[in-house]
DNA sequence: CACAAATATCTGTTTCAACATATAAATCCG
DNA sequence: CGGATTTATATGTTGAAACAGATATTTGTG
């Protein structure tokens, strides 16, 4: 910060910004990071573990269901909210409660597509409702134009590149 | 929903609404979840790991610096982003790596203070600027006015009582 | 066509997290 | 003061995550 003529009352009072302004950054982080605890945990105790889901699990058949196609492992990943660095395994887990099975690609060896069970289909069905139950109940506060701003706010906050 | 004499048109409009809100209360919550991914584990990579530490070492050693004094296991714990089911095991690994020291309570035999030794006050110094500077560059679209409407709609989504 | 590079998935190993349950000390209450 | 209860921490066990690296197949290049 090269600013010429600055009184060390400006520096002061430029310290002091620069300090709430961080703290602030701060303060917002560690929100962040509670709020996501607290909002995922519930869904986590209420509805996942329930059934023996995981939140990546639930994330899996989430995608497998949105598509309504066979899918190949790497695009399951790809659109994962984190994507998974155990991939292999989750999908092998998931076959093995058969909520999902798996095929290798006649054409390509090195492909193999996931499609969702009856099984699986049915669970999410299952979950449908409680799910939008859930949102609704965690997001009781929020209007529709906060949670539009909340909405704006983090997808800025993740993409600083734009 | 028991509402009289509304005509199908009325409905409709009233369905479309609740879809359209609660598809932005499902987007909110994705959108949420990938934020988070995004900004801790840029922290996970970026400063942690190289440091041999994880989020929830980090978080140990903050909450000890932070208050500068020793503090009880369950205190610690009680103040973590997302309280550990795992505590004492963590407590053990920063003391085998020498962060924190551990001592037995004289007066009461069940508890154990647990203090940051020179090297835990040392390796937290040296994250001091990295750690602003992190939250500076994710955080670097946002201004002051949107990080504060930021934090206070997190708040108030974690909140649901209040 | 052979061989390097790229792609897609899998495996080995270590560390960590989750959950239930256990231990041990202190406190409460009659 | 003695037995139930609460508080604080620890442990056993199982499952999952992290990271590195391996394998197998296809594609591109001369």
């Amino acid at each position: 910060m090269a600013v010429k003529n600055q009184t060390s009352e400006d520096l002061a009072r430029e310290i002091g910004k620069k300090d709430a302004f961080s703290n602030l950054q701060q303060e917002t982080f560690l929100n962040l990071m509670r709020t996501h605890a607290v909002l995922s945990g519930e869904f986590k105790q209420k509805l996942f573990r329930p059934l023996g889901l995981s939140h990546e699990k639930y994330n899996v058949l989430r995608i497998l269901a949105g598509e309504d196609r066979p899918m190949q492992i790497y695009e399951v990943s790809e659109r994962m909210i984190a994507p998974s660095t155990d991939i292999s395994r989750l999908i092998e887990r998931l076959v093995e409660s058969e909520l999902i099975s798996r095929k290798r690609c006649e054409n390509d060896g090195r492909v193999v597509w996931v499609t969702l069970t009856r099984k699986g289909k049915s669970i999410l069905r299952k979950l449908a409702k409680p799910v939008v139950e859930m949102h609704a109940s965690q997001f009781s506060r929020l209007n529709q134009r906060e949670l539009a701003t909340l909405n704006r706010l983090l997808f800025k906050a993740r993409n600083p590149a734009d």
